[in-house]
DNA sequence: CATAAAAAGGATAAAAATATCTTTTAATCT
DNA sequence: AGATTAAAAGATATTTTTATCCTTTTTATG
């Protein structure tokens, strides 16, 4: 028997999908430039249908822009570049996700923590801060000095 | 519309019950004292055939120990206090959970690294590193010298 | 040896996440 | 204005995870 056959990572699949479309916006379009969803699921690996669900929430909560339409499509605003990683795991995810504690106790904070707050609680603090801390506008512009970011 | 609508942390629910049982047996078990899944359950929260669900692997995977028939029960024998949360991640939520790319990209490795290696695939790197320098016996004996532990 | 106690195992059910399909709305072009 | 294009929205389906129930096996003890 197998508890978790499947692999349940850090963040969920659906803000992988996410995040991989939102830096293939962030190479590729701009608002002269729409970006069809059409163009973009091969690269991303993931269905067109469902990538369009996840970038109509992106878009209804203001991570990436789009319009609909001739010439419509997606694509990343200025304002969009300003966003981070966290904010797309937040909206996609949700709150709990990231501010919950490790063992899922509701009231577990610095005052009360805890049985694993001070072990390993912290590290999951950690790597929100990282999160918070990865500004689109920078990885895109780290990765256009690169050769190769493909397949996403 | 909502994409994800409950929580979806960086360790599954069953692992995270997994935890909560091992402190439970790490700080009232021993050899001598076993103890029922019907015991416990309350205490973790979660229902008491889904916890002897998650026991039964984690004894056959030899994380903890039981024995049936009278007085029999599930405790955590010296060998078991060895282990590190990160042994009991592995065998709940798998090994591709653990060392998986935050992408998803399966040819993701230092030589390779994808898009997000650099900037957050270390803070996964980091968390997993604290799991497995997290020891149950260094976490029981820690949790010993304090008043509450609970509730899990 | 019989009986009771308790984990192990198997089958099934419920909930949540992931995914797809169809219809509607909005923008653009002729 | 009408036709066409593409996102938005809604409804439904599938897969995975979580959870429960029931039977079987094992062990201890009177």
């Amino acid at each position: 028997m197998k508890l978790s056959l499947y692999l349940l990572p850090m963040i969920s699949n659906s803000a992988k999908y996410a995040i991989k479309a939102i830096i293939y916006l962030g190479i590729h379009s701009s608002k002269a430039n729409k970006i069809l969803t059409r163009e973009m699921f091969e690269e991303i690996q993931v269905s067109e249908s469902y990538l369009a669900k996840i970038l109509q929430e992106l878009s209804r909560r203001g991570i990436v822009s789009s319009t609909k339409g001739r010439h419509g499509g997606f694509y990343l605003s200025e304002d969009n570049l300003d966003h981070t990683l966290m904010d797309i795991v937040r909206v996609v995810d949700g709150d709990q996700s990231v501010d919950s504690c490790l063992l899922g106790i509701s009231n577990c904070n610095l005052d009360n923590p805890c049985a694993l707050h001070e072990t390993i609680g912290k590290g999951k603090t950690e790597f929100n801060r990282k999160l918070e801390k990865a500004v689109i506008r920078d990885i895109i512009s780290e990765l256009r000095g690169k050769e190769i970011y493909y397949p996403l």
